[in-house]
DNA sequence: AAACTATATATATATATTTTCATATACTAT
DNA sequence: ATAGTATATGAAAATATATATATATAGTTT
C-alpha cells in the first residue's frame, strides 16, 4: 500500500468518525444549532430541554472528535464548528433533508 | 408536543440513524460504492478485500436500517441504494469531501 | 443429485456507547 | 471568603456494536 493510499483511507476514517458521532439525535441537534450560530452550553440545553450533564457529555463527545471548539467566555463556555469541511456538511445536510425547516414547522 | 413535532423529531432521529449506519469505514465504502453503480456482494469484498462474511455483514446492517435494497438476479444478489435522499446525501458527502477522488489518487 | 459458486446467518467474545445520578471545578458577584 | 451560577467529570449499569470463525442456504452447472 503506498503512501498515498493509506492517507485517503485515513481520511475515510476520519469521514466515517465525523458521520458516526453526529449519528445521535442529541449531537446531531447540537450540530444543527450550532451550525447556525455559536452558543454557550446553557442555551443549548435550554434548546434541547436535556439535563446538563447529558448535553455536556456529547458536548464532550463532539470536541473529543474534534468536530467541536470551545471558547470561554467570562463565566460561560461557547461551543462552535471550527472546522469549515464539517460546518459545510451540516449545512448541506439540514438543507437536503430540510432538518431544521421540519422541526421548527 | 403537537404531531408536527413528533413527526419531525421522529425524521431528525432517522437522519441521525442513516448517519450513525454509515459511520462506519467499511459501510461508508459499501455506500461511496453503491452510490456509483449497484453491486454484488462478489464486487463488494472483491473491491474492499474483505472476507465474504465481513461484507454479509455489513450489508445487512445497512439493509436492516433501509439505507439499502438488494435484488436477486440468478445466482447473484445485487445491491443498491434505492431512497433518492440517501443517494444525493452519500454523492454530495462524496463530493465535499473528495473522498473518492482521494481514494482513487 | 452432486459439486460448485454466491451469499447469509449463528455464535462467541471483545469492546464501545448510552444513560443516570452524584459530585467536582471554574468563574462571578457580594 | 462565601454564595451562586455555569459547566465538567466520574462511576455503574444497561445496551449496542464489532470481529472472527464456522456453518447454512440458495442457485447453477454438469
Amino acid at each position: 500500500m503506498t503512501m498515498a493510499e493509506v492517507n485517503s483511507k485515513r481520511e475515510l476514517n476520519e469521514i466515517a468518525e465525523v458521520l458516526k458521532v453526529m449519528g445521535h439525535p442529541v449531537r446531531l441537534r447540537i450540530m444543527l444549532k450550532l451550525a447556525e450560530r455559536c452558543c454557550c452550553v446553557g442555551e443549548i440545553w435550554d434548546h434541547l430541554q436535556l439535563p446538563q450533564a447529558v448535553v455536556s457529555q456529547h458536548l464532550k463527545i463532539l470536541k473529543d472528535r474534534g468536530v467541536l471548539e470551545s471558547r470561554r467566555e467570562g463565566a460561560r463556555v461557547c461551543y462552535l464548528i471550527s472546522d469549515s469541511m464539517i460546518l459545510d456538511l451540516v449545512t448541506t445536510l439540514d438543507k437536503q433533508c430540510c432538518i431544521t425547516e421540519k422541526l421548527a414547522a
